[in-house]
DNA sequence: TTATTACCCATGATATCCCATAAGTACCCA
DNA sequence: TGGGTACTTATGGGATATCATGGGTAATAA
């Protein structure tokens, strides 16, 4: 399986270029994928994730009331993403939209959630992985159904 | 059965190496499994496991709200994940964000809980061992329910 | 031109490979 | 039963490869 794990701290050099992390390199070229970013509906950071993901979300596009507000996110999400071109080093280039968008200084922060992976300002990620350690501890940890299809419980939150 | 059992206590070398117990690597061998691992969400030790967990968290993230608690404290788990390599001769290098926020020194204890196992600082792991048998004694034991097998759709409900 | 991007090479830090060794354990055979 | 031998396992260290990063320069676009 195609996954994106583990944090990687990368420092976005005075030419603009960002170095992506090897791993996810190497799990992209494992599908020969390339790689596209968008930004986040709802969180302040880029989403990246390789073409699989987008044409999933094309199709589900596809299924749907075209009028609907659903398409409507969807596409913009379609509209913001780039297919980024990686020098021989393995860097990407950001552009202002995405530095700006996710707020990003001289360092961006990929964080790997399995099917995809983010890009983060560093100082926002880690604010934000500390009240989600702490949520989890007052509230415990989901429920995890083995590979069945259970709709969550709702609540909580 | 895939089973984690038993403590063992490891140093980390100066490079930052620590060898996985042979048994847990016979374990994860004989699944033909490469190991993870990733910070507990409510304790102060690292956990390890197969990719089959990995995966089943991936799968929950798909069919949950992508705006609720569950879906970010299990994406905080994953990017806290990392695929860990072995060398040839059974050994991992631990990130420094595991070493510190484990506690690790010296030595690692690994204490295997079954389908998973825990590395802990070896004097956290000890308090907690003698707290939590001080506590059976004045508290009783926890109720167990040993079934020989639980049937997936059993009655029931 | 002028600004921006792509390509190439250099470098330091660090992880990985490979070999060596010591201690403990299992095994074997008389 | 005893004694020795061959493995397994954990550990250590030198050499090599990988990776992130930086910079020069040519190609490209406006």
């Amino acid at each position: 399986m195609a996954l994106f794990l583990s944090t990687f701290e990368n420092r976005i050099d005075r030419k603009g270029r960002l170095s992506v992390p090897a791993p996810f390199r190497a799990t992209l070229e494992a599908n020969h994928a390339s790689l596209f970013l968008y930004k986040s509906l709802v969180l302040p950071c880029i989403e990246g994730c390789g073409p699989d993901r987008i044409s999933q979300i094309v199709d589900a596009i596809d299924t749907m009331d075209s009028l609907s507000d659903e398409v409507a996110t969807l596409t913009t999400m379609l509209s913001s993403a780039q297919e980024m071109r990686l020098d021989s080093e393995g860097r990407m280039m950001l552009s202002d939209d995405f530095i700006t968008f996710a707020g990003l200084g001289e360092t961006a922060l990929f964080a790997g959630i399995g099917r995809s992976f983010q890009i983060w300002h560093p100082d926002i990620f880690k604010e934000r992985e500390a009240s989600a350690r702490a949520n989890a501890k007052s509230n415990g940890l989901p429920k995890l159904t083995l590979s069945s299809k259970t709709p969550p419980h709702n609540g909580g939150s």
